[in-house]
DNA sequence: CAATAATCGAGACGGTACGTCACGTCTTCTT
DNA sequence: AAGAAGACGTGACGTACCGTCTCGATTATTG
């Protein structure tokens, strides 16, 4: 069977050359570039592998060829239009780097990509693939660098030493996330300022470990 | 045209009493446990309206009588089956209240119910009538009882007086909400009491507000 | 499972009434015509069922219901445009019986309806059922008529009484169909004649039985 | 355009040799012979030159390259399998003669090169291209050496000296052929004799020609 | 002996039709 | 009037072949 790619490894194998006529470069692309388009209008169950097709102008077999499911093909799609932004700046101070990126993050929530971040969120509710592959090649690659951002925030002793990165940056994105899908509220740059307020002073070192059980 | 429902009503206005055959209870019922079942089976795109009244013992006509859409056959079937659970305790600290509360919606999230919960949220990112559904009927009903326990925290002085409350119940939920649907890391009641330590204590008095921006 | 029907049994037992929405009986006559419509312009291989059910403004699974592939949906359609034609006549000669129906025949191979004989009986050489359904519904009843013909010859004397009639058939419309299956010669009125004269002739009671055989 | 061929001529004009690499005729085998292996199992339609390619060890281009459709590969094929066989022996009685050359072609027609031929007339039912190929190359050679033969009984005054020679192989062949492709009653050498009995009296000069017409 | 040229196997390509499935509507009889 | 049953037109699905193409490799003739 040929290898089939929800994980974004479209080469086959490390042999120098595959026989046969070789994968067309240009179908890819327009497959891809067209599905973040009709995604953009529609959302994940009005985007059909068929309307990629022919707005490509690719055959619908050359789509089943490569993808197995919408799922992956939205994957893709969406990992190789996310890799260049969303990096994490370095100014000295914690709270500064932390908003400045989740600002940048709420902006493309709020435009036409973020209709692609909840087509592949709300999808992944019913296909694993898809919140996998959300997980992996959006979510893990910027939490590395959140990591880092983090660890040179308790260098420099704006953070305590032993906290928990993880549950700090679920406290800081969860909200984001929580607002982007569920719609309750409206996602402002001024509600990320006052979110690190928030969650970044109850990380500050000044703030004594205390359990707040009565009993 | 008859009244659908997607808000729950499904009476006939006014009126005493309709001529004809009155609607069975039974069917709506059959239908409503149905689709629960079916729901936390599969996911929300598997289910189908033939399914559901199959497994009901349903014409299709008679599901598609009473409700205009997948969503709000959803909707109501899962309103009908959290109406009774997750109300707020009154300990007399806010960090018991809360956590308390919030341990219960983490055990439903990983119940077979969660799947219900997963399929709406998911569902709702194409489908708006589903994502107003949960919000009205599961969302705000408890964010009204969470904003009296907080009132009663800021009488007590265990919280700011000012304090943004959409933004501290966010910054609680919204770390559950995520760990929920990205799946990135486990929901266990040892997270849901860090969580509140580090948000609620944000939260404290004691914590004087302070702009944390370097310049 | 539904009835299917390559022998054209279109109902659904002998009960009075099925439950449901009966089968639309309008919806079947458009798809029989069109399939003779279209199978009269092109041939076996050019008819797509698409085609068929958008000709008769019906949805491609109505037809795909109730025929289970194209060569049954064909023989039935065959089957319902020839159940009038070639009968027998009772002139008092065989020679003018046969004769004249062996004209009629011919005069329907040439004509548009052959288009669709040729379908019938070149797709039946890979589909059984198509082969069978031709046997069953257009030889077997005008055979039936022919044993009655060549019966009243044999009373009247102008045949053996201990002729073997389905050889004797076989001898008259064989070179029917193998000049019209083959095409090498032309099927003209004067060839079924002549046909006739040399074949009757050979099953003349004057003519004595004689082995043929040199040894 | 390249020299394609469905008349067998593989060569490519009197250049004494063409430059380039010269055709494989092992590959050319290779695909006639798993032609005819994949014909005989399934039916014409059933037949797909991408199965005949992968069968053969061979790129489905080079089957296009040489053949411009299925009909004339098949057509090819099968002229290639039967050059040898079902001529007429020369006993001194047309009965003998006919009989003995009949019940070859019967036996050929019951073996699995039967499903060939079945193939080849009734795909040919929709391409004019294969029953073309079938008349030129396997039924014209035959027929032929027929004539032949009819002549021969004439000179012995077997046959009358006026009969119609198409019209009497016909009556002789048609009903071998029916019963062939209509299936409705079986092919049996003791059919065969009674068939030549049948028709070769009709034939024989002591029948006077009588017109059976009674009007 | 290199250059040229046509073949080879392999398999991806843009298409077309397939047969299935679910949709939401409808048409029957029964309750 | 609502119920169960189930056929209806519609349209997307994912598959199978079509006949063409683009590769690297092979095998001949020609310069």
């Amino acid at each position: 069977m040929r290898q089939k790619s929800a994980a974004g490894n479209h080469h086959r194998g490390s042999s120098p050359r595959a026989p046969g006529r070789p994968r067309s470069e240009q179908a890819r692309l327009a497959i891809l570039r067209s599905t973040l388009k009709l995604l953009g209008k529609h959302g994940f169950s009005d985007l059909t592998i068929g309307d990629v097709a022919a707005h490509a102008g690719v055959g619908k077999a050359t789509v089943y060829r490569w993808w197995p499911n919408k799922a992956s093909l939205i994957a893709d799609a969406f990992a190789k239009s996310t890799t260049r932004a969303l990096h994490f700046p370095d100014t000295g101070s914690v709270y500064s780097d932390m908003s400045q990126q989740m600002r940048q993050l709420v902006k493309i929530f709020r435009s036409r990509r973020g209709r692609i971040v909840s087509a592949i969120l709300g999808g992944g509710q019913s296909d694993p693939d898809l919140i996998t592959a959300f997980r992996e090649r959006f979510l893990l690659p910027r939490r590395l660098e959140a990591y880092a951002t983090l660890r040179r925030g308790i260098r420099r002793g704006e953070l305590r030493g032993n906290i928990d990165m993880d549950l700090l940056l679920d406290s800081l994105y969860g909200p984001i996330y929580m607002r982007f899908l569920v719609r309750h509220k409206s996602l402002t740059p001024e509600f990320i300022d006052r979110l690190c307020d928030l969650v970044l002073s109850g990380a500050h070192p000044s703030r004594k470990f205390r359990r707040h059980r009565s009993h």
